[in-house]
DNA sequence: CGATTCTTTGAAAACAGTCAATCTGTGTGG
DNA sequence: CCACACAGATTGACTGTTTTCAAAGAATCG
């Protein structure tokens, strides 16, 4: 498990071997079932998990009871509510597994020490966050000017891994869309 | 000029008067008038940008010529294209003045060298971003999720200096709606 | 002022949402 | 191994919000 998280990283960010004993050293591995929670609205969020294998989705409940998806997390992906984690206030969201998953934690005290003494792993997560931030202002972009369809297909454009293998009607909520709406549209695509 | 960007920093970072007068030096300053270009789709954005006085507002124009309103900034805010400044490709964005601005610029090498350099600056530049990406996430989430007078209720909630300044036309873009609804909304809330 | 830009209002049309029923596939327990 | 239950997907009819188009009314600026 901890191998996945080290294919993933080594391309990326030079370490010495024993910064990478330290940084495996900090992780503990975690078996999710599907279903099974991560993380719960009202606790708070204070680690950083990276998905070795399954599939995560995070969302929020409305006071309706509507879920809205805000995000999915594949292999090699990163999970977490990360305003939680900055505020320590209790998370509005919950987490959980849409299949059997595999997490890594790092703690958020010892990942960010360990950020502050290694530079170029530091550099590495800056990197991460700043192309996080680009594509959430995409997102955001398509959400405000995009009609359904269009957001479908950028969707599936962006994110073919997900597209197959998500829910549709998850991901018609990530999209802002209804699940009849969105099977609507994905009719007419096969035609 | 100097000092509208003094007063917002000094509080936020720990600065030597040697720190300060070199970070200073790298900052050159701008006057735009109304509807004057900071930024023009096919130019490559190299610069960090921040606003003393005025107001810029940035946006895309897509295929159809309608514009979709990303930012609005103020006094005390930063502006530019994060994608084309990280990626070095030609922007696809637009910002202009809204009103008389005076901006500060920090060429990209420069302001990243310094952060290297300074780590309670970098600190400050890395907690920025995480806000600006903390925001970014709070506009996915009512863009996918609410009504029309609900997004309008929460942009002026977020941004009460904003709801006062900015055309309601461009509000409405920047909220993904016509122009129409939100006059509409904005007359129910009147009476 | 005269011109431009912005806002408001009305009426019609389009798009997406809701409700409800049916269909499909999957997994579980008898 | 089958049957049943359940979650998810699809389809149809209807409703409702938002958009579009058009025209008229403010406000602003040179």
């Amino acid at each position: 498990m901890v191998n996945v998280f080290e294919e993933y990283l080594r391309p990326q960010v030079q370490l010495t071997a024993e910064e990478w004993t330290r940084l495996q050293a900090l992780s503990s591995a975690q078996h999710l079932r599907k279903r099974q929670f991560l993380l719960h609205a009202g606790q708070v969020w204070q680690s950083y998990a990276f998905v070795c294998r399954g599939c995560l989705r995070q969302y929020t409940i409305d006071a309706k009871g509507v879920e809205h998806m805000l995000k999915f997390s594949i292999e090699n992906w990163w999970a977490g509510d990360r305003e939680s984690l900055v505020t320590g206030q209790p998370s509005r969201q919950y987490i959980d597994a849409l299949e059997d998953t595999d997490v890594l934690l790092f703690p958020k005290v010892d990942f960010d020490q360990f950020a502050r003494e290694v530079p170029a792993f530091h550099a590495f997560i800056d990197g991460l966050l700043g192309r996080t931030y680009l594509a959430s202002q995409r997102r955001v972009q398509t959400a405000i000017s995009a009609d359904a369809e269009t957001k479908y297909r950028e969707f599936v454009q962006t994110y073919p891994q997900l597209a197959l293998r998500v829910p549709l009607r998850m991901i018609a909520s990530y999209l802002g869309l209804s699940a009849e709406t969105l099977s609507r549209i994905r009719g007419l695509n096969t035609k």
